[in-house]
DNA sequence: TTTTCTGCAAACGATTTGCATACAC
DNA sequence: GTGTATGCAAATCGTTTGCAGAAAA
């Protein structure tokens, strides 16, 4: 199942590369695989994924981590999400429109981040597309607050 | 009016400075008048407000303006807002509980920014609340698409 | 082949910081 | 007076870019 996932994805990636000419490379396919097999960190900052990349003796350098990162968000294989520490961070686009978007609780004390299921704002959607012609492709809600381990003192 | 919205600011300004202990200074009320006073620009970075004091001669330094717009965010004067391009941008917190959150219609395409009301979501921050004991003290909600100008073609 | 991609190092732009001086309290 | 704030310039940090060689198509 991990396996089919994987599969699948890189078969997604050849398949937008070659319709837009762009090459399938090793280095793409072993940064995508990376989003693949930690999934457990739901969100990854360049650093990261070159910081991991090291651990596993690649050779991959950070500036093609960084086209990497962009290249896959443009496809829309992953989506760039932001938390306010000035640094981008990316994470695997979950395309299947019957999967809820997950969005972010960010602690502002210990800056943890904790992620939550809704599909609240479809209404909503639609209310903005048709009193504002706005043709919406994706939505992103941060809620800013203190976790339950941060309430209190201080 | 827009002299009494002017005069209640600094005087909140005042009160929330010496309340922890910092000064007040000409720099930081005159950055701050910025705002109030450039209302129709919404949100500024630091560069913005830069320029703007420097067309009014003002002596101020880029470092001061960064310093003051951290400190006006965390006074809670302020809110910082990030776009995605890579700079803060900072506007008037609307304290009022009364006011509704505005949130930002962002084209993915030619980067103007909408703005919206909407108080849709006080029901689901109140239903994370109780379900993860997160404690909301801010949301943003951002959608990513096309403006009304941009759709079809490229 | 031909064009796109990579890795490196240098460049960049936004933001932060150290420090001596100036100012608010 | 005393401690905080300022202005400047230098430092930092994430990210981007130019370029020559390497590798997909």
């Amino acid at each position: 199942m991990s396996e089919n996932h994987r599969l699948f994805k890189l078969q997604d990636l050849r398949a937008k590369l070659s319709e837009r000419g762009y090459k399938m490379t090793p280095q793409r396919k072993e940064i995508l695989k990376i989003f693949v097999e930690h999934s457990e960190y739901h969100h990854m900052s360049a650093e990261d994924v070159y910081g991991i990349l090291r651990e596993s003796e690649s050779e991959i350098g950070l500036a093609t981590v960084y086209r990497a990162l962009d290249l896959l968000s443009e496809l829309g294989i992953l989506v760039r999400v932001e938390f306010g520490d000035g640094c981008t961070r990316y994470e695997l686009n979950t395309a299947d429109p019957n999967v809820h978007h997950h969005h972010h609780l960010i602690c502002v004390k210990c800056k943890k981040v904790i992620e939550f299921e809704e599909d609240l704002l479809d209404d909503l959607e639609e209310t903005i597309a048709q009193e504002s012609g706005f043709q919406i492709l994706n939505h992103e809600v941060k809620f800013f607050g203190y976790c339950k381990d941060c309430q209190g003192g201080d």
